[in-house]
DNA sequence: CGTCTACTTGAAGTGAGTCAATAATGGTGG
DNA sequence: CCACCATTATTGACTCACTTCAAGTAGACG
């Protein structure tokens, strides 16, 4: 299925990793890796396209690749024995998913809409990585980057109420420049009200109560369920409560990268 | 203040990080470096000691150091807004805490019970890992596993009832061969009840009713503030509900380590 | 032995869950 | 292109688990 990486419909030249570096004091994620670094990768990737719904991965398969979203937006899920499930995470360019499981992966990963990533097969990137201690620590920094990332949703699940979540997931969907329509404001929505819910901790009636809560308050303006505008920024800062500041830190930022 | 390293108290030479590891099907833990490694990061380490209640470091204080646990027990903690604490990990004898949080700590971190810890300065250990990409890939599995076991904890804090997340945790405790007293089931638990509220996502009223039912349900037995026993295992598997086969992959396994 | 803090216990309140009925979407085929 | 249908989302009434507030009690430490 793999065709040839040259054809990186990116913009630039190979997998891209963004988070926050080890040194200097810039808080937002900026690109990692160096041109060189980039085209190095791009050796040993082949791109893979999924429709919505496919499966990069399942729950305890041997955990052969690591992939890097290009396009689209995934989601990593795992089933509960009861039946219910849990979304631990949302990925979106630059994200880099089945990062080193152990020998099998820990979660399922599902396209959520149409999708394209870099395919990095597991052995073979072991190997670069060994051979090359600076790239190496990139993925180090991005998996850090990772850790704090599911450590503030642990602290959102912990702590926040409803109204909180469900806004800091908009404003989650909010610092995603590929998730505007155009010049204006709109944000898409790509996944359900239940990957919504799985993800905040909620039931999805409460997903659907907080947003037409929201609506009703004019603080966001819901258009159909793929489709939200934020109208009153202070008001929608408000909703988020204390959340911005633990929050912020860390989300991909659509501006300040140089 | 750091004495020689040479005098680990360890039973082993120096520095010491458990993880599962990339290869091999093992599910359970186990010390990722040689005895080589351990020395060399010994030469890089001081020996330090807090007392109970003393910071290694605050929240956005730079990050100057990585610390490997020796003995006690160590508490992660996030100051929320509104005055409100998380707890967001407890560290004991082979962890790592406050690895590569970009230039400043995410957290502040602080000792539960006196402690002693390797203190490994970042600049030294970066250009360590730089130079020994083998050692790298032992820090970046750690990472990985550090990143399942928050992935868990947000899993806990969005889908588990009080029950179940006070189960949890004293498994999670009777996990750690170091709070059992000589060879009774006896178990310590180091911190005090506002911890533990914090880390579970309950309030200490909750998690007081919750462990006083199963006191009262001769699940366990509670014996003051700090020690407890289990009395009913197949009970209290019971009381941890489909959340022992989620969560159980990944905590520390005092048994199976070869 | 007394005092302070940490913990427990009870009663009342509330936010999110549950259950059930309706309504909107958007994909499909006529 | 429109009508139909299955799916997904909204809404309401009610319930319940956890919180909140308010005493009381027991450990720990000087």
């Amino acid at each position: 299925m793999g065709s040839s990486p040259s054809s990186a419909p990116d913009g630039g030249v190979g997998p891209s990793i963004f988070a926050t570096t080890l040194h200097g004091t810039a808080r937002a994620p900026r690109q990692l890796l160096s041109a060189d670094e980039r085209r190095r990768l791009a050796l040993l990737a082949s791109i893979q396209r999924y429709e919505a719904g496919a499966y990069l991965f399942h729950q305890d398969d041997p955990a052969t690749a690591v992939y890097n979203i290009i396009s689209g937006v995934a989601k990593s899920v795992t089933l509960l024995e009861d039946g219910r499930h849990a979304v631990l995470a949302f990925f979106f360019h630059h994200d880099l998913v089945g990062m080193f499981e152990g020998s099998r992966y820990a979660q399922s990963t599902q396209a959520v809409t149409p999708l394209t990533a870099y395919r990095l097969p597991a052995d073979a990137l072991e190997q670069l990585l060994r051979r090359d201690p600076n790239l190496q620590l990139h993925f180090l920094c991005k998996l850090s980057h990772e850790l704090r990332v599911a450590q503030r949703q642990a602290i959102m699940l912990g702590k926040f109420n409803a109204v909180q979540r469900v806004s800091l997931f908009l404003d989650f969907l909010d610092r995603h420049p590929e998730l505007h329509e155009r010049e204006n404001e709109q944000v898409t929505i790509p996944m359900d009200r239940a990957d919504i819910a799985d993800y905040v901790g909620l039931r999805i009636e409460s997903v659907s109560r907080v947003l037409q809560k929201l609506h009703r308050d004019r603080v966001i303006h819901v258009d159909g369920r793929h489709r939200f505008r934020i109208i009153d920024r202070d008001a929608f800062n408000q909703a988020m409560g204390g959340a911005v500041a633990e929050m912020d830190r860390g989300f991909a930022d659509p501006v300040s990268v140089p």
